[in-house]
DNA sequence: AATGAATGAGTATTCATTCAT
DNA sequence: CATGAATGAATACTCATTCAT
């Protein structure tokens, strides 16, 4: 087994051109012989780092999910007002998507296995979780702070996360015809003026 | 060649047995001979009714949302206020669910497909379509009728339809944890508190 | 799967495909490839009839070894003097070689194959007990009819079995120098003088 | 090109390795990696010292019957009634035979081989020859003085070593059930009795 | 001399599809 | 119309061998 710091690179190296190419081909069209390609090893170089397939598509799992909850904690518990606040994550969340679009169909394809395997799904729902807490958190907050009305944080949290899940979904389907940011905004502002105080 | 009404129904019965598979295994675990036993047909008779597997999954894909589609521009047209009826329209949601759960994870793959398959997408992109329309002339009615504020309708039917798809999102990765009826019906409300007038 | 006629006769047909490429290219070096050629299937076909590689060998091995057997029983059995019957048996032994030489080498890769699985080693063992029992019985008939002098009747047994797997092993190595019918009988006659009443 | 003092130690302990490893997972199952690790050397250094895994199994090919000869003159040329060192013959043989155990599996894999390979099969039919003779020499001597009676000393020779290899093939079959050193005593001194003059 | 990362030819196995019956 | 035996293209994975360091 190589080194560790060139093992690290490589197993980058490897899972890039994973994105990539499933993102392209989708999980299962996409053939070895295509990510030692794109990522410029040979097919044996994949298996010194990655037991198989399905390892390389089990490390994207947790890397794609990973990438996508960096940021959500330190803005929540930034400064500024809540409301601010939920419009700030909002504007990461685009930004994520812009970084993570390509990457689209490959948690679709994710999520379809989370549905059949209790194991993906345990790991897909703490990452919600991980998302939904310091969500709720902030919505408390706003609602200690008068900013909001007495409502349940936890569920106005799923809705918020429901919201742009949805939104992403819809923009899978019509990339061009839905302006993620835009309306994305328009929406989260729709619910804020259903939370505010009257 | 088979006689039209055999025909018709043999295709059925294929479907069927496809839909209750692919949900199982996914698009590509299934095999023909999964889907032949399931039916109770045999592998060849498969290819008497359809051409090839893809030919199979095309057939699946607009079956499936043609079944999602029904009863949304009935209870759109119906009597009552606006606010009634988007519940309504919610409460079927969930029913719809109910009887489509089981295929949710081919709903994913398929999103995965448009995501690369510009026909696909075409095609999915004119189903939302078809929601959004009557729902936006929804909306705009309240806002006629004095019930909601002058919101953009396209916006509010956009931001619905995301809500809605979103929280099957999140009860895809967590069925148990989430009572779509209960948490839909919250997030609906919680919208509609943004779209009253005060 | 198959019918059981028609699988039948695929199976026999696998395997003496299998034995004479095992025979000539060893257990390993053939490929399914060779297998199917050799038995006018396609390697697909190998498949319906034998779950792997492993299981055709698996069945080899049960099949070869009860070829092995036949006739060894109804020889011990029959009438005549127990030296007449051992020689008859010798005979018979070498009646066998001469219908399996080819596959030799295969036996010998068994051989090995159970030294490490005692699945294998198992079923091997219990082969030789088969020989061994009505061997014994004999020697022990010979005893009581006083054609022979009192000695360990399957200690002899033994003796006689590892004289002629022996034999065999040397006939591998050096097929044309060594022939094996003469060899065994005048060996046999050898050991026989031993056992004769002074 | 390493020093040839050096090269000497390496070889031998590349070969010991190889012994070990190819006695436990067999000739093809044992992959150069695993006689790397075993013989405490790296992959790279196994192709300094041979030029091939195939190198590597003739160069064993060669010293383990070369180990197994080994002191068979010695015993024949010795002093002493010739029932006496064909009985410390047999002896020595099962000596050899609990130094060599856990090499009997490869043993039979080269004769597998050898059934194949004209080269191979020449090399151990030159070593067996390299036994019988001697003991051809001995037998030949027990009949000039009297021990045994006239019978063809090859033949006898080829008797009692088919009789030992014969034993040996039954005790891989079953290492716990044979108790090789006591039954090749007991089925020498059966074969001796046949020799012996009335 | 020695290392071990990298290579890529080689192979068992699967499964959509065909077609003789 | 229906069957299911047969096909063979496609692909994940292994491991002997090489070579830059």
């Amino acid at each position: 087994m190589p080194s560790d710091d060139l093992s690290e690179e490589r197993q980058k190296q490897i899972l890039e051109a994973a994105v990539s190419q499933f993102a392209k081909h989708g999980l299962h069209a996409t053939r070895m012989e295509d990510i030692a390609r794109e990522s410029g090893l040979s097919k044996g170089a994949l298996y010194l780092y990655y037991q198989s397939k399905d390892a390389i598509i089990s490390a994207l799992l947790r890397t794609l999910f990973a990438w996508e909850l960096r940021g959500t904690r330190a803005i929540a518990r930034s400064e500024g007002s809540v409301t601010g606040r939920l419009l700030a994550l909002t504007r990461m969340f685009a930004d994520e998507l812009d970084r993570l679009s390509v990457a689209m169909p490959i948690f679709l394809e994710f999520y379809a296995i989370a549905f059949r395997q209790p194991a993906v799904r345990e790991h897909l729902g703490k990452m919600y979780d991980e998302y939904r807490g310091p969500l709720a958190s902030l919505i408390q907050e706003g609602i200690a702070s008068g900013e909001f009305r007495a409502v349940d944080p936890d569920e106005v949290a799923l809705t918020w996360i429901a919201l742009l899940e949805g939104l992403t979904l819809l923009w899978v389907v019509n990339p061009r015809g839905i302006a993620w940011r835009e309306r994305a905004e328009a929406a989260v502002h729709l619910l804020l003026d259903g939370l505010r105080v009257r």
